[in-house]
DNA sequence: GGTACGATTGTCT
DNA sequence: GACAATCGTACCT
């Protein structure tokens, strides 16, 4: 509506409920500056996810030194490591003590593209510029966030959110979850724009058994 | 103190 | 489409 869009700068807009800050999160640009780089990527994927009352949620069995953030101040990053190797980053949402936050699953590189580029081959391959930033792994890689990011405060300095309005989005089950919290009724709490090539790949989650069973 | 498991990705068939 | 990589955390004994 007004030119280039504006940061946002109260706490309030991620104060609000998770699904609610996911769907304005699509669309926004989110903007990091780092000693390598300046990397801005435009949210095209998310997934909301609760605390006490969300099986799929790291927050659900409690607080832990892991989820810390999750149950802090909204407008902070929580930022932890999956599977040993990957660092995956999230938008803390809801009031300080309640438990909600939007995973950052995938976007385009509207800034930066070289920087990206750099950081990824560091770490792997690069293919397509429509890659760069195509699942969590690879966004947080894209961005240059790390692990010491967890916390990081979005209305500070180097780290900036700018929503923009997108004209409509998908919904359906969150990528990778099992159980309870991975039903499509229940939770079709992954959000993001139709037809954008920049969208990871749909990947049910596989519920295993901690005890062989016949 | 021990171990199964994961909000993933890249490679190989 | 299937599977290995790799390690902190949660859960069990």
């Amino acid at each position: 509506m007004s030119g280039p869009s504006a940061r946002v700068t109260e706490r309030a807009w991620f104060d609000r409920p998770v699904l609610e800050v996911a769907a304005d999160l699509l669309g926004a640009v989110l903007r990091v500056v780092r000693g390598d780089g300046v990397v801005a990527v435009r949210l095209t994927e998310v997934e909301a996810y609760g605390g006490a009352d969300d099986p799929g949620s790291h927050a659900f069995r409690g607080r832990s030194a892991r989820n810390a953030v999750m149950f802090g101040e909204p407008g902070h990053l929580y930022v932890y490591r999956h599977l040993g190797l990957h660092r995956c980053v999230n938008v803390v949402t809801g009031p300080a003590g309640q438990a909600s936050a939007v995973l950052l699953r995938a976007g385009q590189v509207v800034e930066g593209v070289d920087a990206a580029t750099a950081r990824r081959s560091a770490e792997g391959v690069v293919r397509r510029e429509v890659d760069l930033a195509r699942g969590p792994a690879r966004l947080a890689v894209a961005l240059g966030l790390v692990l010491a990011d967890d916390g990081s405060d979005l209305l500070g300095k180097g780290i900036e959110l700018a929503p923009t309005r997108v004209t409509g989005f998908r919904s359906g089950p969150r990528v990778g979850v099992a159980g309870p919290g991975g039903d499509p009724e229940r939770f079709p709490w992954r959000l993001w724009v139709p037809d954008d090539p920049t969208v990871s790949a749909f990947r049910p989650g596989v519920r295993r058994r901690r005890t062989p069973d016949g």
